[in-house]
DNA sequence: CATGAATGAGAATTCATTCAT
DNA sequence: AATGAATGAATTCTCATTCAT
């Protein structure tokens, strides 16, 4: 009878945000953004077209808030708050911390990794800060190199890049025809931390 | 003026449309199929809109012919005419042979790979004989590592490919920011080669 | 604390829908009524969108309200009940008691030909009685400026009629930039006056 | 068989454009420029929707231009190329022209006035060059009401300004519903020459 | 072979109105 | 009496495609 509290319309907002976020992230990556109408997408999120304005002001607006989040989450793994020094420990952490984030949300990763991938996608993280993490954790690992007496440090980020990167494209190419195996994928996180410690 | 021969009105059209093809490759990569207009395509390449269906049957069948093209190209590094066997100085042809064309053709491979990697576009791929030869040559390489006694076979073809995309995707990410020094790019291929052989 | 009272509830009732009605006469005046939205309304008027419904069936129901209002208010300005014959003193005090709303309610008035003199919104004067008014009131004055010799009652009529509704599209169009100086206005009122007495 | 030459395809060009402008000017006025949507308005013109967006690029472009074109036929009335002198003379003739301009594109006129009196367009208008025009022009009538010895020349100015803009009222809330006889046209014409020459 | 005006289906977006709470 | 999430019809706008010249 009487209205909803400030309170519980905040839990609507929350929940059905991210619901329409979510529904976003898959088809955006599966259609790819130009091609998945807001009809399509209101109704994967079962909802009405209209509500979808209600959360986000346009499509371009929604990709955005997809596209932060995702951010957001890479830039947890990549972790901030460090001295500007890489210990051999901390370079093993950090390598788990992301296979370990892939095997759990490996569907997840897949559509984020394959929504960014596209050109009109691209343009947009030129102005994000996640440009700053991804040159403030290279110098880092150029460090790493350096001190622990690899010929080419350069070379080796390039090549440790690729590594990991290419995997994710193996992954996002496999996907959603074939899973890799979890074992694999522990062999695959044992030799990259083999050859950088 | 005598009125252009049959030769002649091939040649034209022939030029055309590799001419449409080529600005069909750029913006289908730097703006994404899905928001590229034939409008922008025919001003960009300097024709009108008429013209370009008269040399394609509809937008998307430009895009089978820019992805046939360069399909036809990555077949033709991985060299079909094989007994089925890869011995050692095949493979270091092969990856001379792919990274040659990625240095001689960089900004061509660059932009292919952005085509292909657009979920509309993968889509069409699971009909091409690209599969096939991919799986080909797939077989060959696991059969390969096999056969040089490394250990897990599948574990060095998931490194092996990883790496080789990985590297497209930095070279595609870089694009059009700055680009590899040439010196870089031989000692990546030249560490792949010491990898596997 | 005892239950408001049925007097109490009506109370707010009549506060309520007057707040809503200015609110909406000054948006429709300043945006127009197509391009007001019901959203807007309601936050300026400071209640919610559901309780604007509450009040008023629909928003062509709230034009037709705020319509209403200032037709009354314009029926009592040209006095209803009369005989039919018109006399110099009051025709003074006609005039006289326009322009004195004029100034004591100069926002409001503009406002409301602001209102009224949009397409839309003339459609619906059509079926009102300050058609039937206006004709009466029409005709009084023709009668008047018979009586008193005028050679040309008609064109009078007009020519009373533009300098009235004239002045009120200069303050319509001077709003909001500047305001009219009272001494101006009482000039203007005493030459019209001058004129037809 | 050839393709049309540039000259044949601007004459297309420009033809249509006025045609549709036309349309716009009335539905606009009629209607209203909030209720009017391109889709009756394009079946008005006889034109398909897209095609209004060949030739302006929205529909508030399209108001634009619809007014610009107004305002320009209005400072074609008001005479720009003057030494800011007004001599009897030129008043007479200045307001034989705007009358005969009503009087030979009456409904135009209406139209017009109809549509610049709606809120959204009075917005428009601030930044246009018209503006400059009527201050100019009020000045010259200042002064003109000075040299002639009225008492109050500001007065005198509002005076004016009022009977015609309120003979356009007038007009304009006749429409459509009856016409004003030429001869009233003509009297009330020479009543304001005759009240200030 | 070449042009760009014209079409119309369909996509993004808006907004009056309803309704559960 | 009061709230704002939710709806969906209507609206603006886009763009691949056609076609007269």
């Amino acid at each position: 009878m009487s209205p909803r509290t400030r309170k519980q319309f905040d839990a609507i907002r929350h929940t059905r945000r991210l619901q329409i976020m979510e529904t976003a992230l898959k088809l955006f990556a599966l259609e790819g953004y130009g091609n998945c109408t807001i009809s399509r997408l209101a109704s994967q999120a079962a909802i009405s077209k209209g509500l979808m304005y209600n959360y986000f002001d346009s499509k371009e607006a929604l990709l955005e808030s997809v596209i932060e989040q995702g951010l957001n989450d890479i830039m947890e793994l990549i972790d901030p708050d460090h001295d500007g020094v890489l210990t051999s420990d901390e370079l093993v952490g950090f390598i788990r911390k992301i296979f370990s984030s892939i095997r759990s949300r490996q569907e997840y990763w897949i559509l984020f990794i394959t929504v960014i991938m596209q050109p009109k996608v691209k343009t947009h993280l030129k102005d994000k800060p996640i440009i700053h993490y991804v040159e403030q954790f290279s110098s880092m690992m150029l460090e790493y190199f350096k001190k622990r007496g690899f010929e080419d440090p350069y070379l080796e980020l390039v090549n440790f890049s690729a590594m990991i990167e290419g995997f994710g494209v193996l992954l996002m190419y496999a996907y959603p025809i074939f899973e890799f195996p979890e074992e694999m994928m522990l062999k695959f996180e044992n030799r990259i931390i083999d050859m950088y410690t």
